[in-house]
DNA sequence: TCCTTTTTTGAATGTTCGTTCAAGATACTC
DNA sequence: GAGTATCTTGAACGAACATTCAAAAAAGGA
């Protein structure tokens, strides 16, 4: 018997990382190797190939994601205080150049869409929880008094991520904060009124 | 001597949808060969190599955009109406199937980003004229009343812009159209308003 | 009609890619 | 502490890729 030396939470944030500076087919073997510390062979013992450490690593970002999602909403008793907070940190995440500006959802959504199916049903499935998660954050936000009852709960949540869509990609081409944060602030305010 | 046998426009426009189908790095020479009828040799002698046929392909998407985009601002003496047309036609783009349901532009932006500085230049060029565009017809439907002269036409622009590429991303996982077209919608007012 | 010039053609090229595999290393079991 | 099962290693593999090139074809000028 012997078990895996390597930390597979780990291994997987590097290839997440990899894959969203370079996306999937740009990123080769030995861009992988360089990032995660595993050669080849190891990489595919442990997923059976590209497209599977492709998917590991899709399933650490779900996790991940979900476990931030559940801390900024812990962090106030306002429901819309919260969702502020998350929006900022969105557009903080555009800004910081270290990192990618870019999810990994959207990102593989783009370039593997049309290509593999069951890639493309990982993502969806996966935005539409977070889609679900936002629409019960919006129906707490309207129980809390901060948002009309009459408003639907659902067309909020689309609305919400449609924003953070686009505030991704605008951010592409002019990372400037300041236009960044007005852009934040008038869809936060849209989505309140 | 001897002319080129070729339309170049047609060509181009081949290029680009198949760029827009299978992104720019899946998108090997024989598709390209399948899509535009050229050999690779004629492809070399034309564009210098892949990247320059991407490059042409961009700088005829441009012209096409741009075509577009008077042609929707000439139709009624109401800016505001034009908008609403404009944004309604992205909507029927993404609905469609057989379309590409994506802008070459953001598109070739996700991927070719990190890795190729000119191409990024230029796509973030093409993407402020169009916001310059938008701009300049806010600020025209301020003129005309539609639009609280309080309000900043670049901004809105920005907002605008933001929100087709949200919709446009948005639209890959739930192409539904009743949603889609609820989205719009909102979008619209919020830019109103 | 013939010559020149340019384009078209598609096979050949070298490179890089994802993937495999056999040998060596390592940790657990008894 | 020996045996064994599993993981690690990195060189080797064929396939696919972008690119090149020399020969063939074709159009214009004389």
């Amino acid at each position: 018997m012997r078990n895996a030396e390597f930390d597979k939470e780990k291994v997987l944030r590097s290839a997440m990382n990899a894959f969203m500076n370079k996306g999937f087919a740009n990123t080769s073997m030995q861009d992988l190797k360089k990032a995660t510390g595993l050669h080849p062979g190891s990489i595919y013992c442990a997923f059976e190939n590209k497209r599977g450490l492709l998917l590991a690593a899709l399933e650490q970002y779900r996790l991940d994601r979900q476990a931030e999602f559940e801390r900024f909403f812990s962090a106030s008793q306002r429901t819309t205080d919260n969702l502020k907070l998350y929006l900022d940190n969105v557009v903080t995440e555009c800004i910081s150049c270290d990192n990618t500006q870019a999810c990994l959802l959207t990102k593989t959504l783009n370039e593997a869409a049309e290509q593999d199916i069951e890639i493309q049903q990982v993502i969806s499935d996966n935005l539409s929880m977070l889609q679900q998660a936002f629409a019960e954050k919006f129906e707490q936000a309207k129980k809390e008094g901060d948002i009309s009852a009459q408003k639907d709960s659902e067309h909020l949540a689309r609305y919400f991520l449609m924003g953070m869509y686009g505030l991704r990609t605008f951010a592409q081409t002019h990372p400037e904060p300041r236009v960044l944060k007005q852009l934040a602030e008038q869809l936060y305010q849209d989505v309140l009124r």
